[in-house]
DNA sequence: TTGTAGGCGTTATCAC
DNA sequence: GTGATAACGCCTACAA
């Protein structure tokens, strides 16, 4: 007898002399289980020390109750936010979560898709890398009807459904703001124009300039990858160039802070001279002095809802395809000493 | 024919007039399988669409080539990067990370340990919520031989590797920094006592206020839970103190921060009224103004240190109780605008 | 209400 | 180099 051998429904059936579809019925609370069978394998199953095996259970009803989750980075606010809305969900709906990183590469966004697929993970929670630019490595899925979700950074397919905010809008309202307090050359920066939530966020941005009564030109746009180091990069752009901006509207916080810290070091006056604006609501706009009007919205929600719709779907087998794109609700908010005068 | 039925390594065996086992083998690159036989292997696995069943291999193998990890919270800025530093090492590894978060209370902590034990990971890191007094959930995986390692907030126990930083040293230093800048009245404001980060630091501060010839009395603790709401809070007690502190010490950044800005908006000049330390390093306290003086430590650098320690011993079974405490480099931070003068 | 029996897909052992 | 076979531990028709 090996005593390292782990206890199994087969050994709590012999010392009950019951049988092991009894012992494994009666675990699971089975209606058509007595009472007093139930207790007896309980106590049994206590006293033997036997720990249920998720492993044989998962292979056997080819069901793992675990979603994977894709996303580019785990340490950034939004991103850590919304992980922890899914995880609250799934958490209390049973599920586990298997988490990994492409660090904005394709490559390894690939790789993590491959071991999703063979760990047999029930769906699909993914943003895309920066540089992804097909989704061919989820047709895998897709194929086999594994759900696959994408949220904030997504692609348009017509079997994954989009959890998004209006990303076009927000960049429309907040360039908005910024001409109505009298700015009359807006300068953007944004991030790759291949993810949906710069280019629409640009595209807003360029809609409310034509709106306005502004024109667009070239110059007025940088693309960086929106780190903070890009920010500081973007300041000396900004700084050598010839008819200087007095706005900025930064298609993500960390980058806007960094910017507008490094002009302002510069001698350049925040709000006076450059008014500047951010995107994603990080708690550093609230810090920072100027406070930086920014987008509100809620990465905890998102990731909830995002784990609800999949988890939903999982449970019910509800048709995803009728749950295209979700709209989630963002806020401009405007924070008093960011506004000129 | 089920057409849903999954290929199997039987089904490249039959089509290629071999034995599973010899696929088996080959799919695994073994040595004793011959180089055409391998090819002809790989070739009608993808033909055939075949996708290897991890589950299937970890029942057999009796490893999931899993690593659970158990936080109080995903969204604070240390904790995802530590999280990070994980995902990063353990993918580099080949090893899944199953993440689930305590929110802070035992309760959730207990559930999550018997999750992943029930689901066989092949070993655990743990940082441990707000209240929780013993570790009684974790003797079955240490009963089991599933190592434990526990960082940041660690609990003592023989057969489990504690990796944190000198939190002592790190409180007297930073106290010392306030005390030397001239402060005479330092106030500390900490958190549950129970949690070794609190504890310590709050130890290293007692210590270095007689060392340097202040006395200590318990008007100058303040235990809160170490929000930011904490922070305003403990922003008006101070205020309504009688002999008001003219320095602070608080335990984490966020309250430090919130706590530091709130007594700003009341009037109190910083640090000319009162001088402020925080702990963490957080991105916030290179923004907020004016900037923070704290403790660095790199959340990844531990996150990535903890896995490797963890999977170092998985891979080679080292015997776990030989690095018992690791003890991680910090660093005080000075922040000239915090300083008095 | 309970039992029987077969299979989920892989891998380790032993044999040739 | 390759094959046969027996687990790994659970679940679920189907039968009684």
């Amino acid at each position: 007898m090996n005593p390292e051998r782990e206890v199994t429904i087969y050994d709590i059936a012999k010392s009950l002399n019951i049988s092991a579809a009894t012992v494994s019925r009666g675990l699971k609370d089975h209606p058509g289980i007595s009472k007093i069978t139930k207790k007896k394998i309980f106590d049994a199953a206590k006293e033997m020390g036997y720990r249920f095996n998720s492993l044989a259970s998962n292979l056997r009803r080819q069901r793992t109750n675990t979603i994977g989750v894709i996303v580019p980075r785990l340490n950034s606010s939004f991103m850590s936010d919304a992980i922890a809305g899914m995880e609250k969900v799934a958490n209390d709906a049973g599920y586990n979560l298997i988490i990994s990183q492409s660090l904005e590469t394709v490559k390894k966004e690939v790789d993590n898709a491959t071991t999703m697929f063979n760990n047999r993970v029930d769906g699909l929670l993914v943003s895309l890398a920066y540089d992804t630019k097909n989704i061919s490595h989820f047709e895998q899925f897709i194929n086999k009807g594994i759900p696959v979700i994408f949220f904030d950074r997504v692609f348009e397919h017509k079997k994954c459904p989009n959890i998004i905010i209006d990303n076009y809008k927000a960049g429309y309202e907040i360039t908005r703001h910024l001409i109505e307090q009298g700015c009359k050359r807006v300068l953007h920066i944004s991030g790759n124009q291949a993810r949906n939530v710069y280019a629409e966020r640009f595209r807003g941005y360029k809609d409310a300039l034509s709106d306005m009564g502004l024109s667009f030109s070239d110059e007025l746009l940088i693309i960086n990858n929106l780190s903070s180091q890009g920010g500081v990069e973007a300041a000396v752009q900004i700084l050598e160039m010839e008819k200087r901006p007095d706005a900025v509207f930064v298609a993500n916080d960390s980058c806007a802070v960094s910017c507008m810290l490094e002009l302002k070091r510069q001698g350049i006056r925040i709000p006076g001279d450059i008014a500047f604006a951010g995107f994603n609501n990080d708690p550093v706009t609230r810090v920072v002095e100027p406070n930086l009007t920014t987008i509100n919205y809620q990465g905890e929600e998102m990731g909830e809802l995002s784990a609800k719709i999949l988890i939903a779907h999982l449970n019910n087998n509800q048709d995803l395809t009728l749950t295209h794109t979700l709209l989630l609700r963002h806020q401009l908010v405007i924070r008093p000493s960011s506004v000129k005068q």
